[in-house]
DNA sequence: ATGGGATGTTAGTGGTGAGTACATTGGCGA
DNA sequence: TCGCCAATGTACTCACCACTAACATCCCAT
């Protein structure tokens, strides 16, 4: 909703005089779907909507601009999930990490390292560590400000790194009990509690 | 030094007869000091070396090969960091955070997600782990050895996040500080303690 | 010394993608 | 209704790159 994507996404007039870009997002995320972000063309996605290579370049500077566009979105959402209040560090946690698992290439573009990046981007960045500050603060009383920015820097550096090795092939110990983990992970961070054991607490 | 890469390095003959593989690993690394792994290729490389672009072929079936070679290396050389016996968590991440922000790109290729690896790769990157755990065993004697695993894929799992997420630009929040908390935080995971406060104690 | 296998080179194929200049279309305001 | 202008299409240009095939060279073992 809000405004990040226009609204009509799949119905209205047509391509011509349509809303491309929107549309080039949405396929952007989907074919991230199977692939990867840097498989990335603006001439697949363009023929995938039915349109031209060069039609992109009236919404689009360049391919870096769409990329940054969609994970700009990417950032909304997932920060839209942590907005409710009753949601504390654990459950944070174990919400981003429902979000990568479930859209892996999307949010694989989301952490990349990329040089300068543009304002919408970091906003959107900039939102979503607001947001995972506040879950944090909700979570323990006592800290103070900079301990909970630090924290929740924590949290979503643990929540990266728990995706990322999830997604390297070849760590046979990591199996599917890991990612879960990452909650109960953020969570003793935040809590001063150790990680509690292998089988933790189902919620 | 080990065997990892035959010796012969900058001297001896030359190229014809020489050590080319060798060659277009060491290369490859430094090429990796500057680029992203993503951008690195066969012919740039060959070139680099002084040699045609056809003559890794004789070395490395495909790109990937060469790659996987390289991320192999990486990990067989942080790995040698770690085996001192006296090194215990927090020195253990420190090592592996100082690795990975002096070799940006090596280390990000090392953590990429790919389907699947080789056996030399699979190897070296086990070796890693085992040598990992090893370490939390040394620094807390009261762990089971399935929990020692845990929080040595904890731990890894840390550090790759605090690295990423200190990659990623435009985190305001995340400066230079930031990433010696990895260590700090990877202690705190082992030791039960909540990560110290911000002024951590300088070593 | 010599023949063969490993190592490199020359040439070439086929494919992909970013980005651009210019023509074209079609909706919308005057 | 007409003409403007934004949104696409057409048609290129350039630059890369992975990989292959066939030929050349060098070194070592017999």
């Amino acid at each position: 909703m809000s405004k990040s994507i226009p609204a009509n996404t799949t119905t209205k007039s047509a391509y011509h005089h349509g809303d491309l870009r929107a549309q080039l997002i949405r396929e952007g995320i989907r074919a991230l779907e199977t692939a990867d972000a840097g498989d990335l063309s603006l001439r697949q996605l363009a023929q995938r909507v039915g349109v031209t290579g060069s039609a992109p370049y009236r919404h689009f500077p360049d391919r870096a601009a769409l990329l940054e566009a969609i994970a700009a979105e990417g950032y909304r959402r997932v920060t839209a999930t942590l907005t409710p209040t009753g949601v504390r560090a654990g459950e944070g946690a174990r919400r981003i990490v429902h979000f990568a698992t479930a859209h892996p290439g999307w949010w694989e573009l989301m952490v990349v390292t990329g040089g300068a990046i543009g304002p919408e981007l970091e906003e959107a960045r900039g939102g979503f560590l607001a947001e995972l500050v506040g879950v944090i603060e909700r979570s323990d009383g006592g800290d103070s400000p900079e301990e909970c920015i630090r924290l929740a820097v924590a949290v979503w550096a643990a929540v990266v790194g728990m995706i990322r090795l999830n997604a390297v092939g070849g760590v046979a110990v990591l199996d599917a009990t890991m990612v879960p983990d990452a909650a109960a992970l953020a969570e003793s961070m935040v809590t001063g509690r150790r990680m509690p054991p292998i089988g933790a607490p189902p919620r």
